[in-house]
DNA sequence: AAAGTGTCCAACCGCACCGAC
DNA sequence: AGTCGGTGCGGTTGGACACTT
């Protein structure tokens, strides 16, 4: 209701908060003779930010025009980091962790502010329904936007667009829950180690049903359906997926090369994968650990052998890691599109990639690492 | 016009992770 | 193996402003 247009609008990159908003002559937040005017005052936890004791003198609250001018032209001249030690270089009376979200949010001349897009909602959407409340990761697949600016907007807009729509924004599930539709996951077992795994197609027939436990579901149909769902929810605290169609996003995705890879967890992870024609979408949860990865091989060879019968699923053991290379073209030459090597465990999936996997001229494919991502 | 209420979002906090030592 | 500094992340706060009564 309330918002301010001129602010949420305005395409200045150097100050367009309350800085430039000020210059403009509007009303401005940041307070320039009065404490009152900073939002978190002396209450705060001594043990956190820089220097720990010694925050007094620091100024805190919203930044003034002469300061993100101080701030830039340090990181223009300097570069970024070492922010522990920057403000006392710049001239600035700030803890670094302020300077760095300042940098980091607002002042980085690759900050894209305003408006955003349908189709950059739209984006937000299927990522957070992909990866959750991630985000960082949400945010670096959405070029000019930073995880502060695409939190609040989730916070403000989004969650509320899907609760007026009847779907619960944390899990992208209907709300209510008594629903007979065939799309949501048939009931799972609650202990985090049986696994099992359902794949459907667009009509909700079930074309994959694996579960270790009972192995009532367990013979792959030889269904073609040219979109594939699979959910799996071994715990409480797993999510699945509303039903999965073409989107602008995969469609993206998939003139790349076709091939994505969602997030996980300590011990889950999430993925959603096409095929390099795009007419194979799967995507999938599981729960795996060290203990399960052979759950998780098993599982990717029925997925395999739905579609293409030529595609492999291979996992072998590297440097202590667990590791697969998917074939998905079946010629196994390691040029081709769709082809992959990743690791997984508690490092490898505690940051998800989204990986193009066109132009790959490794034959061992690419291994991506938290590290790897966050470098991207 | 004034008071009350709702909304937005910049900035903060605590914590986790990583690498260096 | 433990400690420490640096950095990054997700959740939360609260002042400013818009809207409603």
């Amino acid at each position: 209701m309330k918002n301010n247009p001129s602010s949420i609008l305005s395409p200045s990159p150097s100050s367009s908060s309350s800085s430039s908003i000020v210059a403009a002559g509007q009303p401005t937040c940041f307070p320039t003779t009065t404490p009152a005017g900073n939002k978190k005052t002396a209450t705060s936890s001594p043990s956190s930010c820089c220097n720990n004791g010694s925050k007094a003198g620091l100024k805190r609250g919203p930044w003034t025009p002469e300061e993100d001018q101080l701030l830039s032209e340090y990181i223009k001249r300097e570069g970024e980091g070492k922010w522990r030690t920057l403000p006392k270089k710049a001239g600035l009376l700030r803890c670094g962790k302020s300077c760095r979200l300042r940098w980091m949010n607002y002042l980085r001349p690759s900050v894209k502010r305003g408006h955003i897009a349908p189709d950059e909602e739209d984006l937000i959407l299927r990522l957070h329904r992909l990866l959750g409340n991630r985000w960082s990761l949400i945010a670096g697949r959405i070029p000019g936007r930073t995880d502060n600016e695409i939190k609040n907007y989730w916070n403000t807009h989004l969650s509320k667009k899907l609760i007026s729509q009847g779907i619960d924004p944390r899990t992208h599930k209907p709300l209510l829950s008594s629903s007979p539709s065939l799309l949501m996951e048939p009931p799972y077992n609650q202990d985090h180690h049986h696994h099992s795994v359902v794949v459907s197609d667009n009509n909700n027939n079930n074309i994959i049903s694996n579960n270790n436990q009972d192995g009532d579901h367990d013979k792959p149909s030889t269904s073609s359906s040219p979109s594939k769902r699979i959910t799996h929810n071994p715990s409480s605290t797993c999510t699945t997926f509303a039903p999965f169609h073409s989107s602008t996003f995969m469609q993206e995705e998939d003139q790349q090369g076709g091939l994505m890879f969602g997030g996980g967890g300590d011990d889950h992870m999430m993925m959603m994968m096409t095929d390099d024609h795009a007419d194979h979408h799967m995507y999938g949860m599981m729960s795996i650990d060290d203990d399960h990865h052979d759950v998780f091989s098993s599982f990717f060879n029925s997925l395999m052998s739905t579609g293409d019968a030529h595609r492999d699923v291979l996992i072998n053991s590297q440097n202590q890691q667990q590791q697969l290379l998917l074939d998905l073209d079946g010629h196994g030459d390691g040029d081709d599109v769709g082809n992959l090597m990743f690791s997984f465990g508690s490092a490898a999936w505690d940051a998800p990639a989204i990986i193009p996997t066109t132009a790959t001229n490794d034959s061992k494919g690419q291994h991506f690492s938290h590290q790897q991502q966050k470098d991207t």
